[in-house]
DNA sequence: TCACTGTCTCGAAGATCATCTAATCAACCA
DNA sequence: TGGTTGATTAGATGATCTTCGAGACAGTGA
């Protein structure tokens, strides 16, 4: 698990695009972040992490949706892939937990610095 | 133009996913903002706009992209309805310039509080 | 070893999306 | 009025995505 991970753009973060405007390979990595927080249930499932407080097992996401187990873990993928969070098996049960830096970086992409209004 | 504009959500902003986690309303919105912004060239495009210091005329964006006409109207549609931008015409030509506001309320909604990373 | 629980993978069906060409609309100019 | 240019809309097509059921895998406990 965790094998897979989102290309390493996630650290070294660029200027807001209100800025100035991103090259195709920064597109193509911010789309990819973007596409997965695309769907109402990765946003929730994402957010249900992020605010867990450190991690949350998978039994404790799967019941908050109307939805299968098995779409629930694609889902889960996505995000994985996405890099925007990581998980482990201990046991029976497979803990979910986010990764801050990734965030950061989306959220500083579309930040408005208060330069830019005016 | 600019007639429909996406549900008004946009203004007062709710808590970063990280400290409390979306209902179900708030996951729809914000999983429409992020839908507009998942496709490589709507994000160029709105990078482009966004950092053009004020508006940008459709002309000056085709160029810049290997898609055709219709499709960059197509994508700045989705942009529009999304709220992330809006467009006027004047004369010849169509311009398109920035929703500041909710681009803060996305980035809001990402953001990382210092105090939700120890 | 065997049964059970929790989670993931696989393959398929239906829905949605990106893109194109052709046609239309809006503004300008001769 | 008719021609030209810039931009959008309409309709079609191929690709991608969401979702599900069935089955596989990992771990626990009797």
């Amino acid at each position: 698990m965790s094998k897979q991970q989102a290309s390493d753009q996630s650290s070294g973060c660029c200027a807001p695009i209100s800025v100035s405007a991103l090259d195709e390979a920064q597109a193509v990595d911010g789309a990819a972040v973007f596409k997965a927080l695309s769907d109402p249930i990765r946003l929730r499932l994402m957010s249900m992490i992020a605010s867990a407080g450190g991690e949350i097992c998978v039994c404790d996401l799967t019941g908050q949706f109307e939805v299968s187990g098995p779409t629930i873990s694609h889902h889960l993928r996505v995000l994985r892939q996405a890099g925007l969070v990581d998980c482990e098996r201990r046991g029976t049960w497979v803990y979910y937990w986010p990764l801050p830096e990734r965030m950061k970086w989306v959220s500083a992409l579309l930040s408005v610095p208060e330069t830019a209004i005016a």
